[in-house]
RNA sequence: GCGGGUAUGGCGAAAUUGGCAGACGCAAGGGACUUAAAAUCCCUCGGACUAAUACUCCGUACCGGUUCGAGUCCGGUUACCCGCACCA
């Protein structure tokens, strides 16, 4: 058959007009067929556009849930836009702009892009966080955590990025600077909103046992709540005054010979008038408080610090008196803000201990404790421990803890190292945090029938050197009247994180027009959970850990029927620029997918991404490359030119068998770039033959459909290989049985080395298989006046003679 | 420092989990077609020794072990990547 020279942009153009056209890509909402929800991060629609790394995680799920779709499922694969953010009102800014605008431009840009890559989200279901028909919920949902005690406001000392002038989260702050602009980030102390995720934290723990998650992605959730078991422990002073510690060696009591309390602890205050050096403390205390965390982590080789004259603390154990210091390499934020020292046990204990000339007390034999800490727990037996001498460590632990009970003393004690979340933003475009602050009632929450709250136009979005949002300035806005008494009030000015919209959306998705709930409760409960949610390694301890924790709340108050959001979370890796580097402007080894749509089509560039490499690590983009792609979908289209009638031929039967279990199998464990190579393979194969029929034709167009889509609908329509579209069809079932050759190549060896190859039936037996070996003159020769030791057999691999 | 991961041709990578190392693709070289080029098609393509696609030997970061047999398992070493980091 004569064809038209392949033409991705008419071809591509043709059928993404005609799907949207036919709306096959849209969920139903009430279906028999079981269903299937996948979901890839909405993205941040940026003014750069979409990067190459974008569509290698959209592409990955659109093949399944083209897959899905093929299989007989009724798939919702949505997408939105996580539409707030600083880089948006940052260019608001420069150009005086609306950020609404920008976002308007943004999003349209964006969508173009995506539709340009035949991508098959369901579009009627398209979503956007700065919608207020959207952040409605979002407001809703943060007043139902106020009312529950799980959003509050408290005075602290939070992460304040220098540039963007504006608070960060925990997880914002990386390495000391701020995670989106890398500017320095320093203490202030400011009244914020705060979102208890503590309180789940051991449900966040526990839950992951319910999911099925990478395993590095659940370890690296683990270590950020970081749960540790240990204990509190009472000290008297001399003062009369307690002052508790929380250790997790409580076996070493007897070895503490000093306490060290952070720089903030309050005992200081009420201890100021009794203590003789207070003005060096209080020096001590300005010059902490003006570090960064950076800074006081950097500084970490070099303890420091000052001893409190004029109060002692009292060992509970052995009445022993020490001394207290204060030092910043003790945090306010982590257990009681003190601690016990134990410098024979303790790597920091022992360096400030011999700084300061302090006695180490070895309490557990084992190590040397002049020349360093001894921190083994496994080997080491209790000494100079009163009580416990002669135990195991663990057993210390018991011990002591049952006294320090039995005694009052202290008790058990968990910590995790998570934070509470530092909800507010000083910034204009994000979510107005719907509370009113009234001088008699307090914060009141803003009564439902009141959201959603919109942004109030403003003429200046810059934030302000004060800390406070630019909402601030907008009087006719924040004055307002209390919802409880009447009295006049204030507006919240604060705006919430961009996270607050990412923390629900996927349920939004299951029914994205409903304004009388964030989603009817038969939608949520015929889509949720989401089956599978790929995502990218960096949202691991941001975006994933808090929608997981808005998830099991909106769990506990019956909105949602599954305590987890997502039944199956996957990894993809970066795409890196063609020298090995990540992708970035300042680098100039950017590549805009936009060109390489135009030149190649999207099915080439779809192909070329999956076949890249390891869908979950990084790889580097290679120009070159994508050639090999272009040429598998020329080498595609082109079979429709030598096709003849007929079905599947015995020749290729078993090869296409195989082919089909090897996609099949690929495609739901991400080895797209094995199943690529699969049918490059088979086309190799049937190259050879000179001719396809038009049932193999058939089959290969529905397998190669989830990654090439309009090629595969071109060809299919082209050849008239069906019903309907592509995606009307079946995905191919394969026979186990059909996918073994009756005659196979298998290696024979001689002491283990290769010496030839020989063909035989693949069910012959061992003394066939042996003697097809021996019969080889190779292998006759390198066993002739030897002992044959020892023959192994292999079935349909290997015959190996171990001869002496 | 702690936790996780990776290491295979010139390059991106495969290898049914202990069984023929390098599938598939890129790049490169040679040939066909063409006035020529591009495209396409065919052949070669880990290294050493070779006239040779005869032989033979070496080869999956490094050292050692288990095994008839190790890229794969075990012990140790090195390098790189990612995350956390004074969390008591």
């Amino acid at each position: 058959m004569n064809i038209e020279k392949y033409d991705h942009k008419m071809i591509e153009s043709k059928w993404q007009r005609v799907w949207e056209d036919r709306g096959v890509f849209h969920a139903e909402q009430h279906s028999g067929k079981p269903k299937f929800f996948a979901l890839v991060e909405f993205p941040y629609p940026s003014g750069q556009g979409l990067h190459v790394g974008h569509p290698r995680s959209y592409t990955a799920l659109d093949i399944v849930a083209r897959k899905r779709r093929l299989e007989g499922y009724n798939v919702l694969y949505p997408i939105g836009w996580d539409a707030f953010g600083l880089p948006t009102e940052n260019f608001a800014i420069k150009n005086h702009v609306h950020p609404a605008e920008v976002t308007k431009k943004n999003i349209a840009h964006f969508k173009s892009q995506l539709q340009a890559l035949g991508l098959s989200f369901d579009w009627s279901r398209e979503i956007n966080t700065t919608d207020p028909k959207y952040y409605k919920w979002t407001q809703w949902i943060f007043l139902k955590l106020f009312q529950k005690g799980l959003a509050y406001k408290k005075e602290m000392a939070v992460n304040w990025c220098t540039s963007c002038k504006c608070v960060l989260a925990n997880e914002e702050v990386v390495g000391g600077v701020c995670e989106r602009c890398h500017s320095e980030v320093v203490r202030k102390v400011k009244s914020q909103w705060m979102l208890k995720i503590t309180e789940y934290a051991e449900r966040l723990i526990q839950d992951l046992d319910l999911v099925d998650y990478p395993e590095r992605v659940k370890i690296q959730q683990k270590n950020w709540i970081g749960r540790s078991t240990g204990a509190e422990v009472d000290f008297e002073t001399t003062l009369g005054d307690t002052l508790t510690v929380y250790t997790t060696r409580p076996d070493t009591l007897f070895g503490a010979t000093y306490m060290v309390i952070s720089p903030e602890h309050p005992l200081i205050e009420k201890w100021a008038d009794k203590i003789s050096n207070i003005d060096e403390i209080r020096s001590y205390q300005y010059e902490a408080s003006k570090k960064s965390d950076f800074e006081r982590t950097e500084v970490a080789k070099d303890k420091t610090g000052v001893r409190l004259d004029g109060v002692e603390a009292i060992n509970p154990v052995n009445g022993r008196q020490i001394p207290i210091f204060i030092s910043d390499y003790v945090l306010v934020s982590y257990g009681t803000g003190a601690i016990m020292a134990v410098p024979a046990h303790d790597t920091r204990d022992w360096e400030f201990a011999k700084k300061f000339d302090l006695p180490i007390i070895e309490v557990v034999k084992g190590g040397n404790v002049e020349e360093a800490a001894f921190t083994d727990c496994a080997t080491g037996i209790m000494v100079n421990s009163g009580i416990l001498d002669g135990l195991t460590v663990d057993e210390a632990k018991k011990k002591i803890v049952d006294y320090l009970n039995e005694t009052k003393k202290g008790h058990t004690k968990i910590n995790y190292k998570l934070r509470d979340w530092v909800f507010s933003r000083q910034r204009y475009w994000g979510e107005p945090i719907p509370i009113v602050h009234c001088p008699d009632c307090g914060a009141v929450a803003l009564p439902e029938s009141e959201l959603p709250l919109e942004l109030p136009e403003v003429e200046s979005y810059e934030p302000t050197d004060n800390g406070e949002s630019p909402l601030a300035a907008i009087e006719s806005w924040v004055n307002t009247t209390c919802p409880k008494c009447g009295k006049p009030a204030k507006r919240e000015t604060d705006t919430m994180p961009q996270w607050a919209g990412s923390s629900w959306y996927f349920l939004r998705y299951m029914d994205p027009h409903n304004d009388t709930a964030l989603a009817s409760r038969e939608a949520l409960e015929y889509w949720s959970p989401v089956d599978w949610y790929n995502g990218g390694m960096e949202h691991t301890t941001l975006h994933l850990l808090y929608s997981r924790f808005w998830h099991k709340f909106l769990y506990d108050i019956g909105v949602v029927p599954t305590p987890e959001p997502y039944a199956k979370r996957t990894s993809h890796g970066m795409i890196l620029g063609e020298n090995g580097e990540k992708m970035s402007k300042s680098r100039g080894n950017v590549i805009n997918p936009d060109d390489i749509v135009n030149e190649y089509g999207a099915d080439t560039m779809r192909v070329y991404e999956m076949f890249i490499g390891d869908f979950e690590k990084a790889a580097p983009w290679s120009t070159s490359g994508i050639r090999g792609s272009r040429r598998f979908i020329e080498r595609y289209y082109g079979l429709a030119s030598i096709l003849i009638e007929g079905g599947l031929r015995s020749e290729l039967e078993s090869k296409f068998h195989k082919t089909i279990r090897k996609v099949s199998e690929d495609i739901e464990t991400l080895k797209f770039n094995t199943a690529i190579a699969a049918l490059m393979s088979l086309i190799n194969d049937i190259y050879a033959t000179k001719s396809i029929t038009r049932e193999e034709l058939r089959i290969f167009t529905i397998l190669i459909d989830p990654f090439a889509p309009h090629v595969a609908e071109e060809v299919f329509a082209m050849c008239s290989l069906g019903d309907g579209l592509v995606c009307d069809q079946q995905w191919p079932e394969y026979d186990e049985n059909k996918c073994k050759d009756d005659t196979v190549e298998i290696a024979v060896q001689v002491n283990g080395k290769l010496k030839a190859r020989i063909k035989i039936a693949a069910d012959a037996d061992e003394a066939a298989a042996l003697e097809a070996a021996k019969a080889e003159p190779k292998v006759a020769e390198f066993t002739d006046g030897k002992n044959i030791v020892k023959e192994i057999y292999v079935k349909g691999k290997l015959v190996n003679i171990v001869a002496k």
